[in-house]
DNA sequence: GTTCTTCAAACTGTCGACAGTCGGCGCTCG
DNA sequence: CGAGCGCCGACTGTCGACAGTTTGAAGAAC
């Protein structure tokens, strides 16, 4: 992408500039109008926003910390390259995580958390049926959250938080995306009674079969089996 | 090679002003020189230090992502409190987070990495004899950080390195700390065994008692049983 | 004596500016 | 014709300053 994104991105002028900066960098990463690789300038971005670079360079910071930027010093900062490498890596991690947040989640599970659960996997299935790729991964990943949440540890949230910026990019990067609505609820709905049954061995296996799929589906960046 | 001088010269970088600041609060909020809770005043710091507010401020950032400080919009930044409850997350994801490390470890374990790992143990000895609760607390996150390094998942790797900090802090907070030189020894060479033996439930099981003894130690505050 | 109001001090969020540094381009030299 | 050197532009790292906000307390009202 060349220089003149001044148009991508919507004039901003309240407090929190951090924030918003860093929501619009995220989403121009997200949508790959910035490319992997590309060196970010911060008085180009800082001019093309309206604000100064001190907040620019906060926001580029915290993109930093959630993987979607790299810096370089005295270079400033480039959009992350995910290798393929790096998918496995990321997708390990997440069976890692969402493996022990499945297992804490099953020994405290209640009706309200299946409830909620429930009403997620239909929000999931309303949006898969307009088509709306982004609000899919967006969906998803809040089902996710909502497992991380109600495992009740706040420190293994923050991981998933953590992680869940470059599964975005993972998702966004395979361009389209995810399964049709059928096969996003059944999938999910599995996850939904393997907690119900409290059975630890069920959950792991259902997770390992979930994660797995969703990790094929990112990696060879073709195929349309189940979502992730 | 144009690099092949690159390790004959030991970081020669005194630059990196954030760096610094970051490293001086860290030392600082470890060492509870600063106690949790306390507000810091960017001003003050910079004064302090004799930087402008600029250094600070990205430091800050930078400590806030890494869970050793905490920032309230328009309030400033506050040195993280830890309660039983965080200490008993960050021990429950470290456990996660390790059980997995060993697992992939053992699937890949070279002599090689034994003979590291080998040497990283008698280091600890060493330094376990001279008595510094400082040093013991880095050789011993050293050790745990290189099965991450070998087990080959480079973002596993990060999210350990992002945990280290607040588990710095959790041995930290305990006061003095750690056991013998004894103890340290074998609580360590019992892990490097399991993975020689290259059983995932041998690693498994010997990772869940090395996680769950400090773990207990750590949370009760006081007993001298072996390392972590 | 207690509570609400008001005010000043301090602080954060943001800005524009300056200096040192890095990468690229042309020039010189072999 | 290729390689090394030095200059130029652009950019990052850092700084001091300004404005709006929060804090804490002094003072007024009851």
């Amino acid at each position: 992408m060349n220089t003149k994104h001044a148009a991508s991105f919507p004039s901003l002028r309240q407090s929190n500039l951090v924030e918003q900066v860093a929501d619009v960098l995220t989403e121009a990463i997200i949508a790959r109008r910035l490319e992997p690789g590309e060196r970010l300038s911060e008085v180009q971005l800082a001019r093309d926003m309206g604000v100064s670079r001190a907040p620019v360079r906060e926001a580029a910071r915290l993109l930093e910390s959630r993987g979607l930027l790299v810096s370089r010093p005295r270079r400033g900062f480039f959009v992350r390259e995910l290798d393929s490498d790096d998918l496995a890596d990321v997708f390990d991690l997440r069976l890692c995580l969402e493996r022990h947040a499945f297992q804490l989640l099953a020994a405290r599970f209640t009706p309200e958390m299946h409830d909620a659960l429930h009403r997620q996997v239909e929000i999931m299935c309303d949006v898969a049926k307009e088509g709306d790729d982004g609000r899919k991964i967006e969906e998803d990943l809040r089902f996710h959250r909502l497992v991380f949440e109600f495992a009740g540890n706040r420190r293994l949230l923050k991981a998933f938080d953590d992680l869940s910026h470059e599964l975005r990019l993972c998702m966004a990067l395979i361009g389209r995306t995810h399964a049709d609505p059928d096969s996003i609820v059944t999938s999910h709905w599995a996850l939904v009674e393997a907690l119900a049954s409290g059975e630890a061995d069920n959950c792991r296996a259902a997770v390992d079969y979930h994660i797995g799929v969703a990790r094929d589906y990112v990696i060879q960046g073709i195929a349309p089996p189940p979502s992730g």
